[in-house]
DNA sequence: TTAGGGTTAG
């Protein structure tokens, strides 16, 4: 505020309330909103007394600010000045402002309190339920806006319900407003426009989104954004990767919200090479110092195996966020190294950043993967106690997943049944992955009976069931359950497994033979098993869910995709190159064991990434501590 | 006074 000395407004001798109004909206445009907010509190102090047209200004910014409080006295004080009565601009601006707050009890009370309603009102309300997440309830009141008639259509109101529709993934809806939006005359509007093509990126088909993305006339920044992200979130990240070289062959530049939308897309498919290069193109852009870009670097580069790229990223940052120290936590969690996320933790704190509950599920995570069993359960009891965060389901998953991996089945069981809600089929879930870790068959039933109650099987438990009872050398009730499995229409994904060498993904499927060096791929995998052998290697069969004779075992194991990713990478990359692999699933015991002894034979690091964190392989050993 | 794209976990 000290460079206020020198505007126009302070050299004015007299200040009439339209000077003041202006400064406050001129700090809201420029989403300066704790200058905006404070100039109101300095006008009065000047003895000016706020009109209808300050606060019709200032109450975006307190929306924005979600500075409830506030917003609140600001009401009072239209409620005291009789400004709230009949007055469609006033009344609009309060109810967005709460539905922003996330106060919505407040926003309906207004909604309803208002004699006349224009389309801003309308949009206005529709987007408040957006904004908290009630999708129904905001196609509900866009349906009765459409039946009341009395306003005409404004295409943020329609923006707000197509946003609606992709939430809910309800493509027959979103399409009826399609046609309604050419029939209206609509669609030349680049925002109805996005929001279409939003919708069908995330939740229609690749070809009704490059469908629609050829057919539309006028593409912006916003448009490629759009349809990247669709893309990356559904996992169609070669599409992704398409449009975005089909972006850097328009005219069009790419901005911050391009860039945090494909780099995910690298790490998905855990190519380092290609997050480099992405890397290199938000420096050339000058988008790489952005918060947000950072973050998602430093996702992509812990995701991609480089936990050093991601800190390096992380120590450069001049500004930190949130996110940013949720990444980097979440990053150290997944590498195994649950005693720097702790310290990460600690330093957040010291940065001024408040940990949220995001931050602890990071924490906890980091812990469970780390068997750090005494520091995740202070943690889980300090969360609350010191931080005044309630757990959610996932906070629960988490102390379960780390209580039972690390062999207190019991005390896991415990907290269950002392929890404050329901737990959903996830938590269940986790303790029956501890049961299938330490071979407790009688408590693995029991919890698999749970899930049946609770009608939410997966697949995943039903694989966890089923390597329980194999694991005990019980095949026929492992059959079951796999009988059971495939009534029920689950279908085991199967394991992929996938290397990126020069910048290409290679990836292998078990027992896959479409590799054109497959020939040398096998022969260099059964090398590798006479040399383990020797090191005293025996294929762990329990980890095969078929009951086939010992030998027929013995090749579904040798052959598993981490297993052919990893010898295709002996056989291509220099013996000073790490090799990281990654795999669709988690990594089965007895690949975990062969890898630790491939990295004595063969005088390689290796790390595998899976769906649940990293395992850095060397001189024989996991640094997971063979608790995964 | 309203509206389109983005990063973290599970």
């Amino acid at each position: 505020m000290k460079e206020r000395k020198f505007m126009m407004f302070d050299v004015m001798p007299t200040k009439d309330i339209v000077a003041w109004n202006a400064m406050v909206a001129g700090f809201a445009l420029h989403g300066m909103s704790e200058d905006s907010i404070g100039f109101v509190l300095e006008m009065q102090n000047a003895g000016q007394r706020p009109n209808r047209s300050t606060v019709v200004s200032v109450l975006p910014v307190v929306g924005q600010a979600k500075a409830l409080r506030q917003g609140r006295s600001i009401h009072g004080y239209c409620v005291r000045r009789y400004f709230d009565e009949d007055d469609i601009m006033v009344g609009t601006a309060l109810l967005d402002m709460y539905g922003k707050c996330a106060c919505l009890v407040y926003a309906c009370r207004v909604f309803d309190s208002m004699s006349a309603k224009n389309e801003v009102t309308w949009s206005a309300m529709i987007g408040g339920y957006v904004v908290c997440d009630r999708m129904v309830d905001a196609l509900e009141v866009f349906d009765q806006m459409m039946i009341e008639g009395s306003s005409k259509l404004a295409s943020s109101s329609l923006a707000s319900a197509l946003r609606a529709c992709t939430k809910l993934a309800d493509l027959n809806r979103g399409k009826i407003m399609h046609n309604y939006s050419i029939k209206c005359g609509l669609l030349p509007d680049i925002t109805i426009g996005n929001s279409l093509l939003s919708m069908y990126a995330k939740i229609g088909s690749v070809d009704d989104t490059v469908k629609y993305f050829d057919e539309m006339v006028f593409k912006d920044s916003v448009s490629y954004s759009a349809i990247i992200s669709g893309y990356v979130q559904n996992g169609n990240v070669e599409e992704a990767f398409a449009i975005f070289r089909r972006m850097q062959l328009s005219d069009v530049e790419p901005d911050v919200a391009v860039m945090v939308g494909i780099i995910p897309a690298c790490s998905h498919l855990a190519a380092l090479q290609h997050g480099k290069c992405t890397h290199g193109l938000a420096i050339i852009h000058g988008l790489a110092f952005d918060v947000s870009v950072s973050n998602a670097l430093i996702d992509m580069y812990t995701k991609c195996g480089r936990i050093d790229h991601g800190r390096e990223v992380f120590d450069r940052m001049t500004k930190r966020d949130i996110v940013s120290w949720n990444t980097i936590i979440a990053g150290y969690g997944m590498h195994g190294l649950g005693k720097e996320a702790i310290f990460l933790f600690l330093n957040m704190q010291t940065d001024g950043i408040i940990p949220d509950d995001i931050t602890f599920i990071c924490l906890l995570s980091a812990c469970s993967h780390s068997g750090l069993v005494t520091e995740g359960k202070h943690w889980f009891h300090a969360m609350t106690l010191n931080y005044g965060i309630k757990p959610r389901m996932e906070h629960y998953i988490c102390l379960i997943d780390i209580l039972g991996r690390g062999g207190f089945l019991d005390e896991a069981r415990e907290y269950i049944r002392r929890m404050p809600f329901e737990p959903d089929v996830r938590v269940w879930g986790a303790l029956l992955g501890a049961c299938r870790i330490h071979k407790n068959i009688e408590l693995g039933e029991q919890v698999s009976q749970m899930i049946e109650k609770l009608g939410h099987e997966s697949t995943g438990n039903f694989v966890l069931l089923s390597n329980i009872y194999s694991a005990a050398g019980r095949f026929t009730e492992a059959a079951k359950v796999r009988i059971v499995q495939r009534d029920r229409g689950f279908v085991k994904s199967p394991g992929c497994s996938w290397i990126e060498i020069k910048g290409n993904i290679h990836a292998f499927i078990g027992g896959d033979r479409s590799h054109p060096q497959s020939r040398n791929i096998y022969q260099k995998l059964e090398d590798l098993l006479v040399e383990i052998k020797k090191l005293g290697y025996q294929p762990d069969t329990s980890f095969v869910l078929q009951d086939m004779d010992d030998e027929e075992k013995e090749h579904a194991l040798l052959y598993h995709s981490e297993k052919l990713a990893i010898a295709f990478a002996i056989l291509s990359l220099s013996s000073d190159k790490p090799i990281f692999v990654t795999k669709n699933l988690r990594v089965c015991g007895d690949c975990h064991t062969a890898i630790k002894l491939i990295t004595l034979v063969s005088k390689r690091i290796i790390v595998v990434r899976d769906t649940s964190r990293f395992h850095h392989f060397h001189e024989g050993m996991c640094n997971c501590g063979d608790f995964w």
